[in-house]
DNA sequence: GATAGTGGATAGTGCTACTTACCACTATCT
DNA sequence: AGATAGTGGTAAGTAGCACTATCCACTATC
């Protein structure tokens, strides 16, 4: 275990907890007090490390998604839609008139995109809470760039995608989707504010 | 404060709370235990309420983004840079061989683009902080797709900038640039399971 | 044979974002 | 005019989370 620790950088009482928690199967025991570790669990302890770290998700989401990874009997299409789901927050808005104004641009979003409409995907959910939002701060202007936002979106999807078709075994797709949601994400919003800083000078510097 | 609470639907208690804690000024004085709050309370009350629900912000920041924001002293351009990076946390990677060719990789993506090369910006150490990840758990598949992350991410910052061109008085402009900062990310993000779900459904189709 | 480390369990820690409880006082309803 | 609910202000308490510390009997290793 101390060689575990040592290779990952995880505390010892820390793989312990997330023993503990199902996050990480316990290694196979060579005696009474006595285990050994493959490189499945440096692997695994190393995605647990990056979920917590940068997609700054909860322990109990990423047992979830342990258990679904482990579990065999789990297809692998449903499997990725759990990952996607387990990894999006939900974020319900309270009803409002706001409220139907965003489901309404949201709906109108996907249809003009050609995109599947999914009312209950937490996706669609978080969409609409961001919009609604937007309308009760009274940011119409932000929500008038939606399309721009959309189109980027789906280059990024596309992206994504072509990464998940190269490959091929269960364990290292359902790997990909988990670690490309989780930290596909920060990195957008890092790259995004390299861009701003850019494109704000460029804009500034034409009329200071 | 009953009216204040139930026009923002947050519990008066909260209210208290966020005052107490500076991220919201006390309203004024009508008598000995009353006081008058505007539409400026109402205002920052939904900001803060977006900022942490959306934004994901800890209360210490949105502090210090309040202080900036209600201090006339403080120009606009430093304003705005301290907001960017007041919202995005840092995430420092531990020195390795992995990071330094994550250090490479951005560098030259940001070259490739043309973009400022700013390595105390917290944005290129989150970028640095991913792609250390990435090579650890050797995902290089998704490092090779990081041009169309940068692209996607650059015509996000162009519609971003766009909003903020058109906006003039100084509060309004450091609220749009929080909260579009603040809010674009999850929006970004919900956008992208959006696409996601269409394009791998295509894809699958094709070749299940 | 001393020392450090093992798997396993329980209890404790530090942090954060609120909540509760209390105060003297006052607006408002009846 | 009296009961009731609400006010601003402050101090103390709480719930949840992600660990971390301590203890245990035991064992591998120097």
């Amino acid at each position: 275990m101390a060689e575990l620790s040592a290779t990952t950088g995880v505390p010892v009482p820390t793989i312990k907890y997330y023993m503990r928690e199902g996050l990480l199967a316990p290694g196979r025991p060579t005696g009474r007090n006595q285990a050994e570790y493959d490189d499945g669990h440096v692997r695994r302890l190393r995605l647990v490390r990056i979920l917590v770290e940068y997609g700054g998700l909860s322990i109990s989401v990423i047992k979830d998604l342990a258990e679904r990874l482990d579990n065999p009997d789990v297809p692998l299409y449903s499997l990725l839609g759990a990952a996607q789901r387990t990894i999006t927050e939900r974020r319900e808005a309270t009803p409002s008139p706001h409220k139907e104004k965003a489901e309404q641009l949201v709906a109108d979003l996907v249809a003009r995109r050609g995109w599947r409409w999914e009312p209950d995907n937490p996706a669609t959910r978080t969409a609409v809470g961001v919009l609604t939002a937007l309308g009760e701060v009274g940011r119409q202007d932000m929500i008038d760039v939606l399309d721009d936002y959309a189109a980027a979106a789906e280059r990024i999807a596309e992206a994504d995608i072509r990464v998940l078709g190269d490959v091929d075994d269960r364990e290292r797709t359902v790997e990909v989707v988990v670690i490309g949601t989780a930290l596909g994400d920060p990195l957008v919003a890092a790259l995004r504010r390299l861009a701003q800083a850019t494109v704000a000078r460029k804009s500034f510097e034409d009329q200071p």
